[in-house]
DNA sequence: ATTATCTATAGATCTATAGATAATGC
DNA sequence: ATTATCTATAGATCTATAGATAATGC
């Protein structure tokens, strides 16, 4: 990840320190709209199938301007898709800072992605058409998740033979679950908690423990949607 | 489903009968090619993102006639997905007819179908890009699996509160192995029933039961192929 | 005679770039 | 003076259709 300005930046943050010219950070706010555009776009349609002028349209910025960030279509939906990964990421290790228990860890983080589709919906839909990246293990949260379950099966919370196959399938479940739980009159909440006991019991958790994984107490909806 | 030549079909055939004239034939011929094309790009690409140029010189059609069979490309991509769903239904339903336990047709079903990505890799890409339609619970062979699941379910096999939800954590666990078991020098057989040994365990299925419904014997890589 | 296929093409995009404009830095 | 943005446009696609060709039915 380049820091606007290219300026050298030794260290990968993630939330950028602000530019420091004006002109700088004009140019980043257009580079912010594009991307924006595109993860818009992306979460629609969950494709590239559109044309550069739409997508400046979108973002309200002049057409050539394009050509000023990115050098094809491909490269700004790559770096939207990146994008939103990596934010994921930030927001999940941020939001589960304080537990301990890795099983915990595990099933709260599966829990506050799949709440995602309620809020913070466009988050929701990149991550759902992206499939994750399904089984990237090495992008976005997932080296945090396999960590996670490898942690649990060495504490002796799960009993997991592949790490990278359980993974798999815990992306797996949860986006079949955040796509159920988009269906109008969907019980968004109880569909997810059901997917992560499904996939707490495919690690052998007792029943009574996957009970209480599933009900811990989750930050409050304005701190999962950032507002707060 | 309209059989080719425009006369009534009352039934649903799922190999079309021969069709009587050879212009008739012709034209399916033509419409298979280019069905076949668009089936070809999206297991290669998962995308329409292609011109209708592209798709009639793979087919090896001219370009006019792509207007004869279909008024778009979304219409095109539409049948050649939908085709191989119902494709994949009926060679499962056909591999597993004589199976009467449906805790094994369903273990079964999950093996054979991860094992499409060596012994039927078009069908494969396809439905692992399609998602299934994940969830479609209407489509192509969804269906027959949660029947198979609610009767393994009344039968006491499986302990399942949403067969729905169920369904789509077995989707999901079963196409991410099929992406895992495509990946270089992976053993796609360990990982296609180590998933199936994953989603009986969060039925509620005994490991000694789980191992030997992910032992079953399934047919000779010939006949899953459909080469005998 | 009929009908599907093929070739050719008009018109509509869409991409990439050149050059003008506007805003900031010095 | 510098630099990002914007407008305008040339050239390259791409779509949809018209009309010619080829194959079959009667």
């Amino acid at each position: 990840m380049r820091v606007a300005g290219g300026r050298a930046a030794t260290t990968l943050t993630l939330v950028p320190e602000v530019a420091p010219t004006r002109v700088e950070r004009r140019k980043a706010r257009t580079r912010a709209a594009l991307v924006e555009a595109a993860q818009q776009i992306y979460a629609e349609t969950g494709g590239s199938d559109v044309s550069i002028q739409q997508i400046t349209e979108r973002a309200d910025v002049g057409f050539g301007s394009f050509y000023n960030h990115f050098a094809s279509k491909t490269e700004l939906f790559d770096v939207a898709v990146a994008e939103i990964l990596e934010e994921h990421a930030a927001w999940l290790t941020e939001l589960t800072a304080q537990e301990q228990d890795p099983a915990a860890v595990f099933a709260t983080s599966m829990r506050l992605t799949g709440r995602l589709v309620r809020t913070r919906p466009l988050m929701a839909q990149v991550l759902m058409n992206s499939r994750f990246s399904l089984l990237g293990a090495g992008a976005g949260h997932a080296p945090h998740a396999l960590a996670d379950i490898t942690r649990a099966a060495e504490a002796g919370r799960f009993t997991v033979d592949d790490p990278v196959l359980a993974l798999a399938c815990t992306a797996g479940c949860l986006l079949a679950a955040m796509s159920l739980g988009s269906l109008d009159g969907a019980d968004l909440d109880a569909v997810v908690d059901g997917a992560t006991g499904n996939v707490l019991r495919m690690f052998g958790v007792a029943e009574d423990e996957v009970r209480a994984l599933t009900a811990l107490p989750l930050p409050s909806e304005d701190v999962q949607a950032g507002r707060a």
